[in-house]
DNA sequence: ATGACCTATTCGAATATGCGAATACATTAA
DNA sequence: TTAATGTATTCGCATATTCGAATAGGTCAT
């Protein structure tokens, strides 16, 4: 495992980490999971306005992590790399994993 | 694998992946990763002021990603959970894969 | 207790990020 | 072309985040 200079490790924060630095598109990205999705549809599964959800999915397009292709007037979304989900698990594991040790050290 | 609520998203987001939303943050795993510092050694490493270094131990402390033990005047910072460094080398073959793509599209 | 050393925190300013509202852009049908 | 539908972008504002500088806190030796 190479050791990553500063320069990929900003590269690494700035397309990747960065865009998982927002509850809403981590859930774009699980619902994403799924199957695919056009603007309005994620936005009315969400709750939210199109336009804040049309600027988030321009984000992850932009990290790559969601690709887009018109059909029609609709644009459907989906996952570009569907392993994010498991890195998103892995640190769902280590979330249990700490809590469980916090909730132990109380006793 | 479930379906993970909101509220463990918004958690998830909060305790993990806000907690990688710095470049140096991340800077400092890859180099907790190898092994044990205290805070002046990772400064000096790091070629950051010494308050600087200790805020981002601080936010990776609360996330439960680093693990920090007094010795004396020192504290000694290391890695709570390797696993956190398979977490970022997933993310960084990811980019790999995005910007490999990016580039054989402009041939 | 005092000084030396290491670490943590606070404060103010600068920057970045996210949102609502309005609007611009793109596509299709009539 | 015009209207309708779906999507993207811009503008201001509010909030959040980061950093440098200064300072406070903790530990150990004298």
């Amino acid at each position: 495992m190479e050791y990553p200079t500063i320069e990929e490790l900003r590269l690494l924060h700035d397309k990747i980490c960065k865009s998982l630095g927002d509850p809403t598109r981590i859930q774009l990205l699980y619902i994403l999971k799924e199957q695919s999705h056009n603007v309005s549809s994620l936005a009315e599964l969400m709750e939210l306005p199109q336009p804040t959800v049309s600027r988030h999915l321009a984000i992850l397009r932009n990290s790559s992590l969601v690709s887009a292709e018109r059909d029609g007037q609709s644009v459907n979304y989906r996952l570009a790399y569907p392993e994010i989900i498991e890195v998103l698990e892995s640190m769902r594991a280590i979330l249990r994993e700490s809590l469980v040790l916090q909730s132990s050290v109380l006793d």
